[in-house]
DNA sequence: ACACTCAGTTCCTTAAGGGAACCCCCCAAC
DNA sequence: GTTGGGGGGTTCCCTTAAGGAACTGAGTGT
């Protein structure tokens, strides 16, 4: 496959996917996020390829998502652990699991569950105006051109 | 390539990721939303092949996040509109762009710029809880297994 | 010395993405 | 009434990525 570069895009969402867009990194991610975060651990919990497990790896430590952590010398055992950056995309999958709850449930309700820790109830995310703190949707925006836009 | 089926995995992520986990998909989604959303037209703004775009195309009308509206009948035109569900899946793109123009802004500053509605103000969106209205991100949830968790 | 684990690497097969050419339908101009 | 052009795909070939299994190699543990 000769894959498209969306690094290069004067766009947001496909920078984020040069990173993240290909189905498996969300799922390391998540992961790695829950503690799963040792080679062995996520290729038998994903049941990915040790191939593309070890291409993925590498990729998401070089866009500086993930760490990769010697946490001990004998023997040598490594375990990733998400920068502050990598912390933030999992932001991006709580919303996908917000989605995937609402509009991708097989029936048997969702299989995780997220209790908000300030106010103890299990909860999910909701999207707000980073500026009046209101709801912000979809329909909520108009959309503008910015400084970093394509001539 | 022989991809490994996400649908089936008790994981909200992966079942998110089964309907828009190619990269392509979210940026067909931004462009119909922005109201580039005819088959000629997503092609030539994304660049992306006639052959890819069909698939994806009938994949995301299949999944139920767009439909073909025909317009006009003669000449014959369509265009795709976003669903609810696909509307949804916008809130993702609007977290994929704080992110990318957080942590991936080539230096000219972000591309697109989001004006709330309700305040008039060129924003972000932030994750809250549904519950509390407070914050609610990556270290602020505690995870728990659910009802539809594996075995 | 032998088995065992972790963390990859190598090799082969299969299928998906890119790209260009082609096609059909409808309309408009010559 | 045939040529030209646009919309909306389909077909073809080529390259490359994903899957999968086998192999490697360092470092214990017995």
């Amino acid at each position: 496959m000769q894959r498209t570069k969306f690094g290069d895009m004067a766009c947001s969402i496909a920078r984020t996917l040069d990173v993240i867009g290909e189905p498996w990194s969300p799922l390391i991610l998540r992961d790695v996020y829950v503690g799963i975060d040792r080679f062995e651990q996520i290729q038998a919990d994903l049941g990915i390829s040790r191939k593309v497990l070890t291409e993925r790896l590498k990729w998401l430590v070089e866009s500086g998502v993930l760490e990769r952590h010697q946490y001990e010398t004998r023997p040598p055992r490594s375990a990733y652990v998400l920068t502050a950056k990598g912390t933030e995309l999992v932001d991006l999958l709580m919303v996908m699991v917000a989605w995937g709850d609402t509009w991708a449930d097989d029936g048997t309700g969702p299989p995780v569950l997220y209790r908000h820790r300030a106010c103890g109830q299990i909860s999910h995310v909701e999207l707000h105006c980073a500026h009046c703190g209101e709801s912000m949707r979809a329909r909520d925006v108009e959309i503008l051109p910015g400084p970093g836009a394509a001539a």
